[in-house]
DNA sequence: ACCTTTGCTGACAACGTTGTCCAGTCCGTA
DNA sequence: TACGGACTGGACAACGTTGTCAGCAAAGGT
């Protein structure tokens, strides 16, 4: 193989083969130690050493390796973000946060999609464990987290945020899904609603059961029978919302509101529904980006994706630094955005 | 400090120790190479022998230490992605992109944002650098990135997306912003405007200063004036906009139509034309979810940015497995589409 | 004059893995 | 029985860093 030394800065510069503290110090004729200290900011070096170690690293454009530092430290600085999509806005909010929180910290992030495919989402993990990341910030997908037990017991922190973990007992930041449900549940019958639908995601995801909760909770406190034609969970794929949207309208007695469970059924929703002459109004689970400027403005239960991420991280943080104790499960509330939606018909 | 060996897993549980190949070769009576071959499937190890240090892997926890092995190995299967927002849609449908190709060659994702303070780039930057990233996808936010050079030569691959890299000559994938504003405004142009006013981003920052040069020339090439008033750059804070947008609006002799020079402008400017009076045309720089659901629908110049992140990644990836050559320079075309705030006036 | 202290420096081992290389075992064949 | 060859297993060094410890010189105390 041909290496071809295209610069002339120093026996070390081969292609891909970078000088180390080695190199380094045989430069700056000291011992390796010296050069360590200089690097790391130790005390004990003459300022003239020092100068003579920090022009070495300059000429030979040295950078500590840090593979070789967290191998010997055993702490890599680090946390793994799993998430389900990278790319929803949702999501994209809350790693924001946590990757906030993380650098607060001094630590860099890896992150993840597991895209609701729960063998990715182990896969993932495991990899940033083999990475050795300090800790973990989960999104889960799966409903067993027993992969991790011998993880956490080596000293891996992790909190999982959105949703709980499944079959083990860990650290949780979630929303109070079913209570903010029921605030925009109970706006719609406030408006005089009483045939309320409900479109979901697929029931076995811990966020749209509970969700599901809340809607049949606030509809059999106000003493409203719930028609299953009306309830429908399952995928967000536009498609099926499209298709069960349309199938309730249909219905010689349809419905005259709509609960959204999540920002993807709102947003394909909304596309049945502006398109549709029949009026029908909409609450929609979490907030979106000009859901203010349709018209109607669509009211929303608004989730708080930042703050979520943000609290999850630092309760990461804590444990970290050595907070013990049995795992703990933050609520965080759900907030009622009235904007017009759910009274005006469409 | 206590530690509890709160299991019976075997000695090497102590909180925080995590068994080592060491370990698993002693307790399965092997030799360390063994277990090596084991875990990484080479062949040369009887079925016997594998079972037994499956065994001895799975009852103690085992799991490889990659920070080890990266030393070992020198490649980290791992690339950094800078970029400005991790929160923002537009970042994140680019970083879902690189993740996805990422993870098609097998490699882990470091993100980070950068908020649009060159010296936290470079911070970032250079601490995936020390981490031994193999590659490095990013969306530059400083003006000088000569910080990068004894990186590249050491062999670290980068990638610049959206906008190019400054001061060094570097591989990039960008947008063709002048040719896709070019295509918006001749839009306005033949909708009969005449009074075009343009708003974009700080004129520093390449893709804005591009895209008013695609702006400058059309109506040039149109023949129109252009009245400096007309031409907003700066900050893309809502505030910003709002002001030089009213005041626009207040001349004697208003504009007739808005090119926006990025989605953030066009969410702020579609506050301020939905309170107006005064019917305005508007085409945007980036599409956005719902655009299409406004009304009038918004008509903008699409830019792919999965698209973008895809290419760019490739292209990392591809000089990763040995392509030479110069550093390219790819430039995708934008997309016009025409949803009606360019022709119907607010 | 000697001993202690202090400050600076470097030799060396260790972190957990993988690549190299050599040694042993087992088979079939001559 | 002897022998080559294929296969399996293990000892050892190396990756680049940091922690420990010891050495050495200069300065200070008695």
């Amino acid at each position: 193989m041909a290496e071809p030394a295209h610069n002339s800065r120093g026996a070390a510069q081969r292609y891909g083969a970078r000088p180390t503290m080695k190199d380094v110090a045989a430069r700056a004729g000291v011992g390796l130690k010296t050069v360590s200290r200089v690097v790391n900011g130790e005390p004990g070096v003459t300022p003239d050493t020092m100068q003579r170690v920090q022009s070495a690293i300059d000429a030979l454009g040295f950078r500590r390796n840090d593979s070789a530092r967290i191998l010997r430290k055993g702490r890599t600085s680090s946390v793994g973000l799993v998430l389900e999509d990278l790319g929803d806005p949702f999501y994209s909010s809350l790693s924001r946060a946590v990757e906030e929180v993380a650098r607060g910290y001094g630590s860099l992030l890896f992150t993840g999609s597991s895209d609701e495919d729960p063998e990715r989402e182990q896969e993932l993990t495991l990899a940033f464990c083999a990475r050795r990341v300090d800790g973990l910030v989960i999104v889960p997908t799966s409903f067993d987290h027993r992969y991790l037990e011998p993880e956490i017991a080596a000293g891996i922190a992790s909190v999982f945020v959105d949703r709980p973990a499944e079959r083990i007992d860990a650290d949780a930041v979630l929303t109070d899904n079913a209570g903010a449900v029921r605030e925009g549940v109970a706006h719609l019958i406030g408006q005089g609603h009483r045939r309320i639908a409900f479109i979901g995601d697929q029931p076995r995801i811990h966020t749209a059961s509970e969700r599901l909760r809340g809607y049949r909770e606030t509809m059999a406190a106000a003493g409203l029978p719930v028609d299953e034609a009306w309830v429908s969970m399952g995928s967000t794929a536009p498609e099926r919302v499209h298709a069960e949207l349309s199938r309730m309208l249909d219905d010689p007695q349809p419905v005259t509101a709509l609960f959204s469970g999540n920002n993807r059924v709102t947003v394909a929703a909304l596309r049945v529904l502006t398109a549709s002459s029949r009026p029908v109004a909409l609450v929609g689970f979490d907030d979106f980006e000009l859901a203010d400027l349709l018209s109607p403005a669509v009211t929303v239960v608004a989730q708080d994706p930042a703050r979520l991420g943000r609290t999850a991280t630092e309760l990461l943080f804590n444990r970290l630094e050595g907070e013990t104790g049995p795992p703990r499960r933050v609520e965080l509330r759900g907030r009622l955005i009235v904007r017009g939606s759910g009274e005006i018909a469409f």
